[in-house]
DNA sequence: GCCAACGTTGGC
DNA sequence: GCCAACGTTGGC
């Protein structure tokens, strides 16, 4: 399983943005080439970190590939695609770009080298160390993750009923309030 | 197919 | 608001 940074302009589409509707929403409007060639790699169930740009500049939250790379219909030129994404948890503490610049640890994240690319690989030791900055529980993450890929993600859509009965120590996510 | 000029993004 | 770093466009 690969990770991800997803960034996205707060006054476009922020996290309480994607909060509604269920959590779920379509990742369009990217238009940049490598960022396409990046999300044409995503696989279902890869974790993004939902990263605010703009003033807010930090990682608020983790949302989760529902379903690979489709044609984006606000394309005209047909070419560029899009990935559906589903709000997995909000941070406890938003993570400031300022924050991870001071980090040793991960120095060469990509997201420092290429600021202008909205779709940015994250390696395993970043995710861990954004992860635990942010104050989530990767354990917790990879539990749902590992149920997920039983079943592709429209089944869990569908049986979502079935699959919480099913599951014994399933831990209940917090819905979307508002 | 090169490259100068222009546009855009996003951090500072 | 500025500017660096890219990306795109269009003339040649």
């Amino acid at each position: 399983m690969s990770h991800w940074l997803l960034k996205t302009e707060p006054a476009e589409w922020s996290w309480e943005n994607q909060a509604s509707n269920s959590g779920v929403s379509k990742w369009d409007g990217v238009r940049n080439a490598q960022a396409q060639k990046l999300m044409r790699t995503m696989n279902v169930d890869d974790l993004c970190l939902f990263y605010h740009t703009g003033k807010a500049k930090e990682v608020v939250g983790i949302v989760r590939v529902l379903k690979t790379l489709y044609p984006d219909p606000s394309d005209a030129s047909e070419k560029c695609g899009m990935v559906d994404v589903k709000e997995v948890c909000a941070f406890k503490v938003p993570v400031t770009l300022a924050q991870l610049k001071q980090e040793e640890s991960i120095k060469d994240f990509m997201l420092f080298r290429q600021p202008r690319l909205s779709v940015v690989p994250v390696s395993q030791d970043v995710w861990e160390k954004i992860c635990e900055l942010g104050g989530v529980d990767i354990s917790d993450l990879s539990e749902v993750s590992t149920k997920a890929t039983r079943k592709s993600a429209a089944e869990e859509v569908a049986a979502k009923g079935s699959l919480d009965k099913s599951s014994k120590k399933h831990k209940r996510r917090k819905r979307n309030a508002s």
